[in-house]
DNA sequence: AGACGTCTTAGAAAATGACT
DNA sequence: AGTCATTTTCTAAGACGTCT
């Protein structure tokens, strides 16, 4: 059961899962030398924004990349996309076709032309009316990213809610998003309104963790290792509609419910969850499963 | 038409770095 | 360590597009 002493973080520890590849968090991807970059564009063309597992397929088709190089490498790219769009820089190397174009129109960049930022600073004017993107519509599954990291981060934090947690969103689209939930929250009028995706908050989020499992949904696992505390026991917050996706990992053996990883994850190609299924870990990247987890 | 959601922007506050 | 300048981040307000 999930408790609120989200507040309770530690450092996450990559060192419980040195080999994984689902675990997000600091690290940026590395150098891409220009045969990945191409494996990486025809990754992107071939598995397109809605196919479940995109990053993780993505990154098998790219070897010696991870989920978490892959997903970086995108998020670098659109920034370098806003600003190629902006005029801002030349022209990069990365792309010398149409690709970087047409996978813009082609995968969602739409309304992810952010202020494009050199040292954090918008450089370019305003855009005219007519060249204004619409929005994409946030999912689900990102504002309830959002509460978690809500939760843990606090409200103001936008930065490392981005970070951690939506990183799917710039910052400012976080804090966007943030103010018009708030607004929404705190707007006493609940009849006659439309339904809205700022309806879920962070106490139907508590509510729907339990006691079914629901989405997402918490599972337990525990380490064997001799290098981790004895009696490690992590609890992941899965998507149980998607159930190889981790939403966060938890040490409810310590002080109550530590957040030990704060993170949105993948979790490794082969190895699959259901929300009642429990693991013991044995640190060196894999992980025995009970009830019949498949890995 | 009005509600809603996303994006944009200016200004303020906080953080960081350079210099003495 | 203190001061100042610069950079980064956040807040608030509102423009704009979409949906009901």
């Amino acid at each position: 059961m999930m408790t609120n002493s989200w507040m309770e973080v530690i450092s996450p520890h990559p060192a419980y899962f040195p080999n994984s590849n689902w675990i997000l968090g600091e690290q940026k991807s590395g150098n891409w030398t220009q045969q990945e970059n191409k494996l990486f564009e025809n990754a992107l063309a071939h598995f397109d924004e809605d196919m479940p597992d995109r990053w993780e397929k993505v990154a098998e088709m790219i070897p010696g990349k991870t989920v978490v190089d892959v997903m970086s490498h995108y998020q670098d790219l659109e920034e370098d996309v806003s600003c190629i769009e902006a005029g801002l820089i030349p022209f990069p190397g990365y792309s010398s076709s149409s690709f970087t174009l047409d996978w813009e129109n082609d995968h969602g960049f739409d309304g992810l032309r952010q202020a494009c930022c050199v040292g954090g600073k918008r450089l370019g004017g305003r855009l005219s009316d007519h060249e204004r993107k619409k929005g994409v519509p946030w999912t689900e599954e990102e504002h309830k990213r959002f509460l978690i990291g809500l939760k843990k981060y606090g409200k103001g934090d936008w930065r490392n809610i981005s970070r951690n947690f939506v990183v799917t969103r710039t910052p400012t689209q976080v804090a966007s998003h943030a103010q018009k939930y708030f607004i929404r929250l705190n707007s006493g009028t609940k009849d006659k309104r439309r339904a809205s995706i700022h309806d879920i908050t962070t106490t139907s989020l508590d509510d729907n963790r339990s006691p079914s499992p629901s989405h997402p949904s918490v599972v337990t696992m525990q380490s064997s290792s001799a290098s981790a505390p004895a009696t490690s026991e992590f609890s992941m917050v899965v998507d149980s509609k998607q159930p190889n996706e981790v939403v966060s990992v938890f040490s409810p053996s310590t002080n109550g419910n530590q957040l030990i990883q704060p993170t949105y994850g993948i979790l490794p190609y082969g190895m699959k969850l259901n929300a009642k299924n429990s693991f013991h870990s044995n640190l060196n990247g894999s992980i025995a499963g009970q009830n019949g987890v498949l890995f």
